[in-house]
RNA sequence: GCGUCCAUAGCUUAAUGGUAAAGCUCCGCUCUGUGGCAGCGGCAAUCAGGGUUCGAUUCCCUGUGGACGCC
């Protein structure tokens, strides 16, 4: 079980301080969740994560259930040891990959997009299925993008994994909804999602935590009903997933509309979301936590975040210069390489260069939330 | 020294008597609960000279450079 305390409520927003009290100890709310798919942060030994200020991890249910599957993890004693993380962590619910593999694959976008460009002849309506997998009433059949095998995840499958591999918190089975659908297919969806949420509670046996997650993409009054159902379920915390719309404002709005209407003593989790400029917005609109794969994706194709803004190292410039990343980054890829070097690294595809850019990125971000952290504590927040 | 073959983008190759295609490289952009570690876009070439022809990168000759064989 978990137990959160809402150290300090600004008074200017709904940012708040906070400590999550875990099995596996405390996180220091607001905090960013970094992405461990398979168990593992890519590139990366689970010391080095911790070593970049990283407090908590997210893995993923349907990847893990696939690959080596739940029950190698559930015999290796559970995800910690399994990966030798000795700190809380979470797992996903796989409902993100009802979309991921489903209409997002299918026009090959991702969940904030705006637009389908020249992809969508129209809104995705009630009724509409994705091409590679089926969404049913009970849960949704899913082909292996690995073998192309069959196999199905219900909200009764989905927290039957999760307990197997054993994380701190777990997540509701839900359906992410994806942009371009129409509002008679988000409502649609949304009974189908709640119904999925009461579910997985009663599914649940074990004593780990289990979070409810918001939909209703956005649809003010989606939302807001999403919001008052899952508030009114004994949850121990919230999920805020889905299409948020247009990056900045509907991020903002979709925290507005859902926010208020969930417990306060509750914490709340945004799904997925993460940009450096975002992370004012989110804090500010009430996330305590948020899990984004940005800082590890990126890394992997060259890309430094700094305070210099974001830096693609795989550009040539960038061999004949002798400083660090950032100047002002205390991390140990900073206090040891030059961007000379990394880059060269980049180039010749090294896959040290993973190594180097994913931990100092994390230990930005981490920095970055920490800087906020302190902010709210002063009451600037 | 003689003979044969070859010469197209930075690299490796394709095609054609009506000015040329691709992969890699290079340059730029994209990536938000990670199927895929990539996707999209761009720059860029017919070795040199002469001949045949309406028109030659393509056919012919010479030169230059290279590969192979023979002596």
């Amino acid at each position: 079980m978990i137990e959160f305390r809402v150290v300090k409520q600004s008074k200017k927003s709904r940012a708040r301080l906070g400590i999550l009290k875990t099995p596996h100890g405390e996180v220091e709310t607001p905090s960013l969740v970094p992405v461990a798919t398979l168990a593992a942060v890519k590139a990366m030994r689970s010391d080095e994560v911790a070593a970049t200020k990283t407090q908590i991890l997210i893995s993923n249910t349907y990847h893990l259930h696939l690959l080596p599957g739940e029950h190698v993890v559930k015999k290796a004693g559970g995800i910690n040891t399994f990966m030798q993380w000795d700190r809380p962590t979470m797992t996903d619910s796989g409902g993100f990959q009802v979309f991921s593999l489903g209409f997002g694959r299918d026009f090959g976008v991702g969940k904030v997009e705006k637009f389908y460009p020249g992809k969508l002849e129209r809104a995705i309506d009630r009724g509409d299925q994705p091409a590679s997998l089926k969404i049913m009433e009970h849960g949704v059949k899913f082909k292996s993008p690995l073998t192309g095998e069959e196999l199905f995840l219900g909200p009764r499958e989905s927290i039957k994994i999760q307990e197997a591999l054993g994380a701190d918190i777990m997540y509701a089975f839900d359906e992410c909804t994806p942009s371009g659908a129409t509002r008679a297919y988000v409502a649609s969806s949304l009974d189908r999602t709640n119904r999925w949420a009461r579910e997985s509670l009663a599914a649940r046996r074990s004593k780990q935590a289990l979070y409810g997650i918001v939909q209703g993409s956005t649809f003010r009054d989606l939302r807001e009903a999403s919001a008052t159902f899952i508030a009114g379920l004994d949850f121990d915390g919230y999920g805020i997933g889905g299409d948020l719309g247009e990056s900045k404002a509907g991020t903002k709005n979709t925290l507005d509309w859902t926010i208020p209407h969930l417990d306060p003593a509750k914490p709340r989790h945004l799904l997925g979301i993460g940009y450096i400029e975002d992370m004012e917005l989110i804090i500010k609109g009430g996330a305590d936590t948020f899990d984004c794969t940005v800082p590890t994706h990126f890394a992997r194709r060259g890309i430094a975040f700094t305070s210099q803004g974001k830096l693609d190292m795989g550009k040539a410039n960038f061999l004949k210069d002798q400083s660090p990343l950032d100047k002002k980054c205390e991390c140990i890829t900073c206090g040891t390489y030059t961007r000379a070097y990394i880059s060269h690294l980049v180039r010749a595809k090294e896959i040290t260069s993973a190594t180097l850019i994913t931990y100092h990125n994390l230990f930005y971000f981490n920095s970055y939330v920490e800087k906020l952290r302190e902010k709210i504590k002063k009451g600037l927040l």
